[in-house]
DNA sequence: GACGTTGTCCTTTTT
DNA sequence: GGACAACGTC
């Protein structure tokens, strides 16, 4: 077979790609091609005959694993890029977990409980065990018990372990450890997993079931892990038990982008291999292609600054580039309204593509912001939330009916659905079967199974409802053999009275979320559709992918080209031609939560890292003066992060104190206060401190597009009445005349001939 | 038990 | 400014 394609590499990459054999160990800085090592070393396993389904190769997100493995597929032919076994460790394990956890004591249609379910489940036990939800702070908790898992501390662990109770104690929640082993519990009863369970158990399996793990270490011969430098200590125990036979293992990663030790990541993961793998091959990537050597000047006079680091060499022979820019708004309204505006004419200016262009930020609140500017500008975007498509409301009702068909015993499923669309069962009578359970040491299903024991209990009536709801939910699942996914979820969608919920009040939101419910019932079609094994077309099978999908992992064609809105943490690994980093302010961009201790703040700066070297052109950094925080609008600083890059990188010195337009000196009370009101117009005048090379605001090299090219339904822009939509044609030319709406000024007539108008597209 | 209104807390970051 | 729990009324 053909391995041409390893001239696609430089030096240093191809030695890494072709040294197959044995543990070898990538570290290199941004943008120096570790992902492409990694996709051209899994290309030139299969070249060398290597079946695909004995390599193992662990990405960060879904999206990464989807992209590597067209990548593969366009290398080497996706018939054999097909059968890699390629995603994160989440959905990997959980496919394992489907055939494998049966000896956990799980069936294969096990429920995965996403945060919303672990955490009404963890408050739910703090409820019964009657302690104050302000102290045990459900979420909290929850982080408590993950953090536990992820350190490979089982509930008796924790108990055993005089450290972790001690600390408990202190901060004055000693019953952490009981939440703990109830929530464990709890979980195993409804046949449920949270996301750190699908670790944690295939831990317990490979390390209770050698028979297992032999067979597992067999089959995965290779095994690659991407951003390895964010994997945490059970991830890290995982790894290298399976690839403890034949040690043909390779990680990639660095350090200066680790940025995740909140949820358990372990930069020693990396320093540690070379203990592990004594005869590791270590291979060092210098040359950065991704980014102008300006935007790569300025990330390494950044990161210089952390005391924790592996020095590394990255060096780019792109072009100099822009500098890097710096807009000041004075509120975050403005940010956004000012950010919005050089997009749109960075667009007109460097011919980009909405897809070439993300907006940074550091906490998922800010998205609103930019949100709201760009639809005013009609910039079309996306959010890469932290809510995804399916947590809204509307998709996990309809979720919770596949639930619980699947697994009767998913008890939060249960709770969700139970009364909706409303059937007359409340909270009383939830309450009661919740305690009737438990005194029996049943699960809700069982009673409802056997109402008729329960005469006493309830009333006529309410034991009618139980019954026909019991019937329902049995009903669905007699086809479960028998029907197609698809037409059972359909059949679902239908006769639950979910649909029908949402036609009887005509309302535009209800028609938004019948057509979110449409698209599920497609998904699930697709997803049948796409799959390689027969065994992974059932219902079961849909939901446990779907509830390890991101935003970004989901994505739909329609949104391809568009503007990324999204956190630092997820613009991980991706690239942008542009890219707005913004809200750098103290307390925010580094968060108050992390600025305490030296390693907090290192890591916030290797996220500014991250962020910084996702660009491939051109650099904005932003700030507000005044940033509303619950609706009150709060004082800022700019960020430390601007004052340390080096001056150079900087199109403009950054002033500590510059002449602002505005600047309330005055303390907020606690009264809301009236945001001065910064209008349209006067927005218009404020130039971004950034002055080089920054595109001229449209109206002033304005030109118009042929009159003759301009047809009903385009998007056009107009010097004076801005952005607006042709809705009529009529006329022959030169006395064409067009009905034009515009989104600020209304409906206009004119004539072709003298309106200079503008073509968006 | 359903539904509407008020009040409280909230913001790191995600699989 | 928004989500969600608590409260009050029908
Ligand atoms: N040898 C090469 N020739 C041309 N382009 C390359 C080469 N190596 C990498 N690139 C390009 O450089 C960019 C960065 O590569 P890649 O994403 O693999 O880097 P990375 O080290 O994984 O980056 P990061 O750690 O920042 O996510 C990509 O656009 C990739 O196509």
């Amino acid at each position: 077979m053909g391995k041409d394609f390893i001239k696609d590499l430089n030096e240093a990459q191809q030695k890494a790609v072709l040294a197959f054999k044995g543990p070898s160990l990538v570290i290199a800085g941004a943008g120096s091609g570790k992902t492409r090592v990694l996709t051209y070393r899994i290309a030139y396993l299969l070249s060398q005959d290597i079946p695909p389904g004995s390599i193992l190769a662990l990405t960060f997100t879904n999206k990464a694993a989807r992209e590597m493995k067209e990548r593969i597929g366009r290398l080497v032919g996706p018939e054999r890029a097909r059968y890699l076994w390629m995603g994160t460790f989440h959905s990997v394990f959980s496919k394992i977990l489907r055939r494998e956890g049966h000896l956990l004591g799980y069936p294969s249609t096990y429920t995965i409980f996403d945060t919303t379910d672990s955490k009404s489940l963890v408050k739910k036990i703090i409820k019964e065990l009657d302690l104050n939800d302000q102290i045990y702070k459900p979420g909290e908790v929850y982080g408590r018990i993950s953090s536990a898992k992820n350190n490979l501390i089982t509930p008796q662990a924790y108990f055993s372990s005089a450290q972790l109770m001690e600390m408990d104690k202190r901060t004055r929640r000693p019953r952490i450890a009981d939440i703990y082993k109830l929530y464990a519990l709890r979980c195993k009863k409804s046949n449920a997993m949270d996301f750190d369970d699908l670790l944690l158990n295939l831990y317990i399996l490979i390390r209770d079931f050698p028979e297992v793990l032999a067979r597992y270490q067999e089959q995965f011969r290779y095994i690659l892990v991407d951003e390895y430098q964010d994997t945490n200590y059970l991830q890290y125990r995982i790894i290298n038990q399976l690839s403890s036979r034949y040690k043909n293992i390779c990680v990639v990663g660095d350090d200066a982008q680790s940025i995740y030790s909140f949820r358990g990541a372990r930069i020693e993961n990396i320093l540690n291999f070379k203990h592990d793998y004594p005869d590791y091959h270590l291979f060092k990537l210098e040359r950065n292609y991704r980014s102008t050597r300006n935007i790569v000047g300025a990330a390494n006079s950044i990161i210089a600054r952390n005391r924790d680091q592996i020095s590394k060499k990255i060096w780019s022979k792109k072009e100099a580039g822009e500098k890097v820019k710096l807009i000041r708004a004075t509120t975050d309204n403005e940010e956004g309204y000012l950010i919005a505006n050089l997009i749109q004419d960075a667009v007109y200016a460097h011919q980009l593509h909405h897809q070439d262009i993300a907006i940074l930020y550091r906490t998922n609140a800010q998205s609103r912001i930019f949100e709201e500017a760009l639809r005013k500008l009609n910039i079309p975007y996306k959010v890469y939330g932290s809510l995804s498509f399916y947590q809204r409301k509307e998709i996990k009702d309809l979720l919770g009916y596949f639930r619980l068909t699947v697994n009767p015993y998913d008890e939060e499923a249960l709770r969700r659905i139970i009364n909706y669309p409303a059937r007359g069962i409340g909270q009383t009578t939830l309450s009661r079967l919740e305690e009737i359970a438990a005194s029996r040491d049943k699960r809700i299903w069982d009673i409802l199974l056997s109402m008729d024991d329960y005469a006493g209990v309830f009333n006529q009536g309410t034991i009618r409802r139980l019954k026909a709801f019991a019937a329902l939910i049995n009903g669905y699942r007699e086809n479960l053999q028998t029907m197609e996914a698809f037409d059972l979820a359909y059949s679902i969608a239908e006769s639950s009275g979910i649909m029908k919920d949402l036609h009887y009040e005509n309302s535009p939101e209800n028609l938004s979320k019948w057509e979110n419910l449409q698209e599920i019932l497609n998904g699930i079609k697709e997803f049948v559709e796409t799959q390689d094994q027969a065994e992974d077309t059932t219902l079961d099978s849909f939901l446990q992918s779907v509830s390890l999908l991101t935003d970004a992992d989901s994505e739909k064609e329609e949104d391809r080209d568009k503007v990324t809105i999204m956190t630092a943490h997820s613009a991980k690994g991706l690239e942008y031609r542009f890219v707005y980093v913004t809200g750098l302010e103290e307390e925010l961009f580094p968060s108050r939560m992390s600025s305490n201790t030296r390693e907090e703040l290192e890591e916030e700066r290797r996220l500014f890292y991250v962020a910084l070297t996702r660009a491939m052109e051109q650099v904005t950094l932003s700030y507000a003066n005044t940033r509303y925080r619950w609706g009150v609008p709060v004082n800022s600083v700019p960020s430390r992060f601007i004052r340390e890059i080096e001056p150079e990188y900087m199109d403009q010195p950054f002033e500590e104190n510059p002449d602002e337009p505005y600047r309330p000196t005055w303390k907020f009370s606690q009264k809301k206060v009236e945001s001065v009101p910064v209008t349209t117009e006067k927005m218009k005048r404020m130039k971004p401190v950034s002055r080089t090379s920054a595109p001229s605001p449209s109206g002033i090299h304005f030109t118009a597009d042929d009159p003759a090219e301009i047809q009903a339904g385009m998007q056009v822009e107009h010097p004076r009445f801005g952005q607006g939509k042709i809705i009529n044609l009529e006329g022959e030319p030169p006395n064409r005349k067009a009905t034009v709406f515009f989104k600020e000024h209304g409906q206009k007539q004119l004539l072709l001939k003298f309106a200079k108008l503008k073509i968006i597209r």
